[in-house]
DNA sequence: CCTTGGTATCGACGGCAATCGATGTCTCCG
DNA sequence: CGGAGACATCGATTGCCGTCGATACCAAGG
């Protein structure tokens, strides 16, 4: 099973990094946030996916600018989408994916 | 060798996350320096450290309240360092460990 | 239906990283 | 100078993760 959390869940509780001493859940939780994040491919993949016009993208726009296999790029999405990171759209046989900025912010409070 | 990149060198070329497509280069090095703090026990390490009096603390006033053995917690805190997260002094026989807060602005400002 | 094309899942492989005990290094002190 | 204590490094182990090819799923169109 993935590790990986939903930011949104932590946000609220957890303390900003420097301003109280972590809870070890907080520590786990915010640490899986933030190795959804850490990894070349999923930065280039919001980076992006932001750079699309109307900022979204589907699966088959995304493969070839990053260099990798399709069953690849969408590990990733998967990753960032339950990191609630991402959101994801179904539009006929396509599937459409957009950045969610308010976790990103989240998790940028949360390093203060 | 420790793919972990100085947070300071890579902040000033590179554009925040979602105003433009990311360079495969800056995407690597923002993830090496993101996974530095992706982990449990770093970010505990730099919660603990600033939650000291004066804001420093020597490794042995931290193995104890991590609950991970001494070698560990070297390990961690020379992930850090390498990262420019915390800077060391040696006083005496102690190595003392303090939260260098700038780059964690400038990692912030990257997500943005 | 049956085919086609876009995505997701599966299974396997390779590499990296977190952890520990043992050991080395350095500093202080008697 | 010799012991003790603080910290770093080493070597080994273990588990996790990024990647891919093969395959399954699903929606649209003939």
């Amino acid at each position: 099973m993935d590790a990986v959390q939903r930011i949104a869940t932590i946000a609220p509780s957890c303390p900003p990094l420097l301003q109280a001493p972590l809870d070890v859940d907080d520590a786990e939780q915010l640490a899986a946030a933030l190795k959804a994040i850490a990894d070349p491919a999923r930065l280039r993949l919001l980076s992006l996916i932001q750079a699309q016009q109307d900022h979204e993208a589907c699966v088959c726009h995304l493969t070839e600018p990053l260099g990798l296999s399709q069953p690849t790029v969408s590990h990733h999405l998967k990753v960032l989408l339950q990191a609630g990171l991402v959101a994801r759209e179904q539009r006929g046989s396509w599937a459409y994916f957009r950045v969610c900025e308010e976790p990103l912010a989240a998790l940028r409070s949360l390093l203060a």
